[in-house]
DNA sequence: CGCGAGATTGACT
DNA sequence: GTCAATCTCGCGC
């Protein structure tokens, strides 16, 4: 049964092997569950990005598989995390049929449990609302990183998890723009976000001058 | 408050 | 060698 923009719909593989874009917006007020570390900290998803593969000049699936990029290409449900800009973690849950390599990016969230432990791994948070407020920040509040790679986000013994319903954000309170930090393929509106959720992280346009070239 | 640049490692050309 | 789905700090207004 296909999502539906207005329809409520149980959380379930086959419902996470639509299209990313359809999956992201419909991932918004869901929960990541994390018990990595053995504490329990859960996230309230607000804001996401959806990624094509072959097709989507922006995806880390553009040019093909790689060691680095496989577990998009595997079976929707999986978590995809990888390490970029020297020193972050970032999460995407895959979406889509197996082999087809489209991922939604986690990028905001508002913590909901075990708030005292997310502060303490985002010591330099000055508020609550920025404990998860983009993807490197909601990576680190779960306490993810590599060792979370390729983890069944439907398996309930596992130690992240996604739960509750798909589509549980009304379409009215649902925004949508251009995606965030890329020098390419950033003029398709895959960026999804809660309107008027404090926990959304500010959007900044795209095309920010790197540092290093000379005038 | 807003903008600009550095940090720091790995993957890919 | 270059660039990356980012974050944070510092400076200038």
């Amino acid at each position: 049964m296909p999502l539906q923009a207005d329809l409520v719909v149980r959380l379930s593989r086959s419902a996470l092997a639509e299209p990313s874009a359809v999956v992201a917006r419909a991932l918004l007020g869901a929960h990541v569950l994390s018990t990595v570390g053995g504490a329990q900290v859960a996230v309230r998803l607000t804001e996401v990005e959806a990624y094509g593969g072959a097709a989507d000049p922006a995806s880390h699936a553009y040019r093909g598989p790689t060691p680095r990029n496989e577990t998009m290409f595997g079976p929707a449900g999986v978590l995809y995390v990888y390490f970029t800009y020297g020193m972050h973690w970032c999460a995407n849950v895959v979406s889509g049929p197996e082999g087809e390599a489209s991922a939604v990016l986690l990028r905001a969230g508002e913590v909901t449990h075990g708030v005292e432990v997310a502060r303490l791994r985002r010591a330099s948070a000055k508020a609550d609302r920025d404990l998860a407020r983009g993807p490197a920040r909601l990576a680190a509040a779960l306490g993810l990183d590599g060792g979370a790679l390729g983890i069944d986000l439907l398996d309930e013994r596992q130690p992240v998890r996604l739960e509750g319903a798909l589509g549980s954000v009304a379409p009215v309170d649902v925004g949508s723009g251009p995606r965030v930090g890329l020098s390419r393929g950033g003029d398709t509106p895959w960026r999804f976000w809660v309107r008027d959720d404090p926990t959304v992280s500010q959007y900044r346009p795209g095309g920010r001058n790197r540092g290093g070239s000379p005038a």
